[in-house]
Formats: structure tokens, C-alpha cells, sequence
DNA sequence: AAAAAATGAATGAACGTTCATTTTAACGTA
DNA sequence: TACGTTAAAATGAACGTTCATTCATTTTTT
């Protein structure tokens, strides 16, 4: 095995170290000898791979927000509709959040909490465009309601971190029905 | 003045350090010390009023969120009609959202934490259900979809944390044009 | 003068990070 | 292939700092 990728293998276990015990611990109630035991290596490896441990943290994040972001995308044309394309990148998101738990609740913690420095976050935050793109193109044919895409996200998007989060806490159960009931409920949110 | 209400302000002004520091830090990196100097006391000063560093926090949080629910339903009657009862409590919570940003947001990193145990997160749950019987009886009425609360909660109330999140970063600003519009989406979504 | 409240220096444990050392991989030569 | 040499990768004990918590002492109240 080549040093490339086994070093791709250890950057690999460190990120999946890092959101398993910050999912359970929080940022800063996981030392860096724990990621480093999960993740089959010594402490002081970690600082051959990342900076420190804010920066570890920061890419992590940015990481797991790309992945998030080319799921959603994920086999949805700009030649859709508007509804079919909403469609798609909406029952993607959802299979992302009710799936890849993991992933989905780091970021949710990410996004709510001050571990993650202000330009991380502007990194993160870019690859959304296709969205907001299909809901400008929605509200000029006159299918999409005429309010602001962070309104539009509100009411249609964000919803789904919500009823993850009861589903991770086990107060809720979402089968596939539940999840078409959700569908309907953000579509009609945000169309006309 | 009395050594209880003396007492009183300092508890006060611990929670209140606690919120703002923690808002800022996060919970772990907010030390006792720091949170002491801002309330103005001394560090040993702190566990007179709380065990740990942990029920510090667990406090706080039960308090804040006894403090939205009371903001939640205030001027709120069990006699109103469905569609006038949920836009009291929905334009209430905006309000306390919008308004009380400090402790809309600690609520909101503690939801999407581990820093609060889930002996008090089940404690902070307890004080929604005057919301829930509206939606019972909304459903009873037909006018209420027939999906489970969790789904109403998410798509009616949850949105309103995000416009905060948006407003908080100035990413967004929420005239009261805007929050007539978020509350019409809001019914939009759950009515039938 | 006694009791209650508050103090803050001291303690010991935990953590992020470093770096001298060891281990592993890569390469060149015969 | 086998061996010796060099470079790269990885290690983990040690360092310095920070922090939650305690408690002997001081300050305030009764």
C-alpha cells in the first residue's frame, strides 16, 4: 500500500473519529487523545494531517458540508420543473438527514453552536446555489411564493433537521409515509 | 436588602453570564471563572448556588425554556378559537425569538447539543402542551392536518428558530411585513 | 458576639501541542 | 533478490497551561 493512501486512510478515520465523539461530546469535551485512539493512531499524528485542533474541526466541517451538499444534488437536472426539481433535491436532503445520522447531526450541532470560525462557515455555505436558483426560476414562473429564499428554507428545508433530531431522539418514528406526508407539507409551504 | 434577595441577584446575575458567555464560547469553553467575573462574584461564590458546572447549565437551561413557555402563552386563552389561538402563541414565540435573541439562541445551541443532560431536556419538554391540545382540537375541528404534532412543530414553529439564526448572523432582516408573511406560511402549512 | 455569606489562593487532574526518538518505506547497488 | 542507506511517517512521553472545585480565612449580616 502506498504512503498516499494509507495517509488518506488515517485523514479518513480522523474525520470519522472526530464526528462520532463530537456528535457524543461536544467540541471541546473531546480531547484529542480520544480522536486519536478511535482513529487507531497516535495524538501527535493528528498534527501531520491538521494544524491544530480548530482547524481539524473546520475541515470536518467543510467536508462533511460538501458531501451534504453533492447528496442533495445528487441526480437532479437543471431542465427539471421547478416542482419536480424541488422535488428531487428535497427527498435527497431528507434521505441524507434520516440516513446519514451521523454526518447530518454534526452539522446541525456545527451550525448552532460557535465551534466553527466565521470564514469555515462561508466556505460551507456556498454550494446551496442550485436551490436558490430553482426557487428564483419557481418565483418568475409564478409557482414559487414571493418571499425571501431564507423564508423559503425556513418553511421547507429546515424542517427536516427538526424531525431528525426526533427521530434520533427516538421520540418520533418516520417511516417512508411520514416522510411524503413531510414532502407535501414543505411543497405546499412554498408554492403559490 | 435582604440576604435573600441579595441572593436572588446573584443567581441572576450568574444565569445571566452564563447565557451570554456561553452564547459566545460555547459551553466548554466558557470557564467557571470567567462566568463568575462577569456576574461579579467570586469563583467559590458559584457553588452556594449550584452544585457543578454541569447543574449550573442545567438550571439555566430549564429556566430559559420555562421562561419562552411562559412568554410562549401569554394573553393566550383556551377559549379562543383554533386559527386565533395558534396566531397568539406563533406571534408570541416570534416575538420572544426575534426580541429575546440571548436566550432564543442558548436554547437553541443546548437543543442541538450534549451539553444538557436528558433529565432536563425531558423537564424543559414538559410546558409545550397547551400547543398540543390546540392542535388536537384544530384536528378534531378539521381544520388541523391529521399528521403527528412533531410534524405541525416542524413545520410551523421550528422555521422561526432559523429566520433568528439568519438574523442573528445579519445574514437576513425580519421587518414586521416579513413576520406577517412567516406567520401566513406558517398556518398555510398546517391548516388543512 | 455568633452565624451566614463570600472570598480567592491552592490543588490536582486533564488537555493541546511539541519534538527527540523509533519505525517504516523507498531507493540504489551488486 | 539481499543489503545498506536515506528519507518519510509515526510515535508517545513530557511540557506548560487551563480549569473545576475546595476550604481555610475574611467579610457581612443578624
Amino acid at each position: 500500500m502506498s504512503a498516499t493512501s494509507k495517509g488518506q486512510n488515517k485523514r479518513e478515520a480522523l474525520v470519522k473519529a472526530t464526528i462520532k465523539l463530537v456528535n457524543n461530546n461536544g467540541f471541546h469535551a473531546t480531547p484529542m487523545s480520544k480522536i486519536a485512539k478511535m482513529a487507531g493512531i497516535s495524538p501527535g499524528t493528528i498534527y501531520l494531517y491538521f494544524e491544530n485542533k480548530q482547524n481539524l474541526i473546520n475541515q470536518v466541517y467543510i467536508e462533511v458540508k460538501a458531501s451534504f451538499s453533492d447528496f442533495a444534488f445528487m441526480d437532479y437536472e437543471e431542465y427539471f420543473s421547478v416542482e419536480k426539481g424541488f422535488e428531487k433535491i428535497w427527498k435527497n436532503i431528507a434521505v441524507f438527514k434520516l440516513k446519514e445520522v451521523e454526518e447530518a447531526m454534526f452539522l446541525s450541532q456545527c451550525d448552532n453552536t460557535p465551534m466553527i470560525d466565521e470564514p469555515s462557515r462561508k466556505e460551507g455555505l456556498k454550494h446551496l446555489q442550485p436551490l436558490l436558483d430553482l426557487w428564483v426560476r419557481g418565483q418568475n414562473e409564478g409557482i414559487i411564493k414571493q418571499v425571501s429564499p431564507y423564508m423559503l428554507y425556513a418553511f421547507s428545508i429546515y424542517p427536516i433537521a427538526f424531525l431528525m433530531n426526533m427521530q434520533q431522539r427516538e421520540l418520533y418514528e418516520l417511516s417512508s409515509t411520514h416522510v411524503d406526508e413531510a414532502y407535501k407539507m414543505a411543497w405546499n409551504s412554498i408554492k403559490i
